[in-house]
DNA sequence: AATGAATGAGGGTTCATTCAT
DNA sequence: TATGAATGAACCCTCATTCAT
């Protein structure tokens, strides 16, 4: 098309890889730990040497933190897609998790939330709680508003929020692509779970009648 | 008394700080992961040097073992205890949840979860995947006979209990001691939201009486 | 003698050691560069290990530091003797040249004066920059006064002493200590050639009427 | 004008681009020393990037032995006119430092002097070394000259030869083009000094009586 | 004539582990 | 029973060098 084709499909061709990288090494680091993950293997899964890392990140630490990054977008823009949907807070809830739960374990994105102390420098740490306390403070706010509607049962919504989050980032730890169920039926089966752990009325089936056959069937 | 007395109360002696070393080290392992926790850290809070670790254990990797080991002794206990309350599923998952969690933030024992792979060597690892397995089977089970009672919603007991054992597992992640809640408290309300996520009648509140009013004064 | 004998012995023997890397590292960075000396070969040198290295400094850039100390602490050293001896500006520059040159050909301490840039931190570069100009002014006044007093040529002082510095640093460069002259001859042979290159009377013989028939005698 | 014109002037610009590039490698090499230095901050300084400095030189190494040539180059020049102006020893020695001082002030050229052992390699330092000796021989010569004419002070003449050399090396380490001094001056002050270190008669003013003036208005 | 990308070699540093005392 | 000292293995990271384009 025009003389820039080339250079933009290096640059595209370059953002690819640097993904790649940082998938590869959240995949590392869930598994064996940041610490227990050594570089040259990563490098060799994407088969290439240690040093081409380099060329594409700056040091392991930002590896960890583009991971973490990865991470803290996808709750994120889970956030985001449930509030747009809107519904109830049981519902925005749900919501929520399915689509985080959903984004865990499609594309492996952000499964790093794991923090070990003493991986990331003091400066990128305080950047991430910051984003992370914002994140958790979303997920309570909610917890509330379900409690003041009435659908979601009396409790203290920090530790309740504790508990989703624990169920959530234990995913990585068990969840395998060869498994028998289907990322979308996961996210479904997890978030019901964790929603009717949360709620008032009679059970969640209300709530998600089409699943709860599904879920019957299993 | 005898000549056997300080002999036995040497050995009672080392036993404790054997003890009190692995309980260092399970902090070290959570916090910072196995492979980021050195060993000199560790001696350091227990006011000896590294050197002196190694006249009580083997190996850092024994002591990776020791930790698992006081977990599963922590979950298997958990189980027994409840089985000899008895009651149904929901009441008997319920007391599994409540002892474990008083266990784990009472002693802080066992908070380590086998989360890096390749910490443990071959042999170990089989060891305790095979009794981690069977802890997890026993888990299914309850929740199984939950579902034939019809306490439990209609589920997949396997995904079920890793929900829970996420959930469960994460709190070392965020207790602190120093917490407004005490351990009986926090345990008590974890294991109503998890139980309550699989209870197939109107909430959990009918199990816990005495336990709603308290969570109501939040 | 006492119980605190074995202790004295053995700190005195850790300082002796850190002593002998201090000296042996100064002389690698002379040879070859502080780029250019790699530790393996400064401790194969001692006949240790790298890692024993570490037992007694923190670090490459601390080993530096360390023998930078020793070379300022020696330049100031001879200036304080040279105080000490008193007389006028030619004698005492004479002295300070005397007392520097054999210090470095005796022991070969502080040898390193040869800064390469962005070997040092920020920090350290800081502080080594302010003693090193403190020292050169204390040579410049020494100049200055002998300008004064009429016993040194008008100059440029500052000119002045970074010649006669040059020409001391390089010593380290091309002195063996197997050579034909003996440290004490050569600083007096240095020491002279350099007055001379400041005084404004007849030759520096009448200084040194002892030296200039050993000179003669060469 | 011809068809060889733009060839010529590309060969040109070349040779002249080859000579920037070892410009800037031995002001860089004087700075961090040649293993303290990394092409790619030779190539940005230069505009372009490291693999480009490539297609000019062979090698890191060869972008050093370039600089060494250079060096002796000036050192073997100046006294190549030293030589053609003729005069007494003490002139001659004075002629050949003002010229190679100012050589050095002027272009930066020829500033690294063989400062680091093992930079080069054994077939190129044996030349370089050869060249140097020549080089070295040939001022103890005119040393030996001058005493034997009377207007050198009896000495060692390879130290005393050691001493010049070390004074005039050592000034690429304080030299700062913005100083106040300009090159001519500065070649002037110190070859006087140098000169006069060295003299049996009195002070070398009566040698350079226009120069003792500026001198003294200093 | 120049660059983006990649690599191999090498060096600094840490740390679990051992051993003489 | 405990420590000072030392080591070997491993890992992160840099950099000179190359090659396809």
């Amino acid at each position: 098309m025009s003389w820039k084709e080339p250079l933009k499909a290096r640059q595209q061709i370059a953002a690819e890889k640097r993904g790649a990288i940082i998938r590869e090494a959240a995949r590392a680091f869930n598994r064996r730990g940041y610490h227990g993950t050594n570089l040259d293997e990563v490098a060799e899964r994407l088969g290439i040497t240690k040093p081409a890392l380099y060329y594409y990140i700056k040091d392991k630490e930002a590896l960890l933190l583009a991971c973490h990054e990865a991470a803290i977008e996808l709750a994120m823009d889970a956030v985001a897609r449930a509030d747009h949907q809107g519904g109830g807070a049981d519902e925005r809830l749900g919501n929520v998790l399915r689509h985080y739960v959903r984004g865990l374990t499609d594309d492996l994105r952000g499964s790093v939330v794991l923090m070990e102390e003493g991986a990331l420098g003091p400066a990128n740490l305080r950047r991430l709680k910051r984003q992370r306390d914002t994140y958790e403070s979303t997920l309570r706010g909610i917890v509330r508003d379900g409690m003041a509607e009435g659908v979601f049962v009396p409790c203290d919504e920090k530790i309740a929020v504790f508990v989703i989050l624990g169920a959530v980032n234990w995913i990585s730890k068990w969840y395998a692509a060869e498994g028998p169920r289907g990322s979308e039926e996961l996210a479904e089966m997890i978030s019901a779970q964790l929603i009717r752990g949360l709620s008032a009325g009679p059970t969640g089936r209300a709530l998600l009648p089409e699943f709860a056959l599904t879920s019957e069937a299993v």
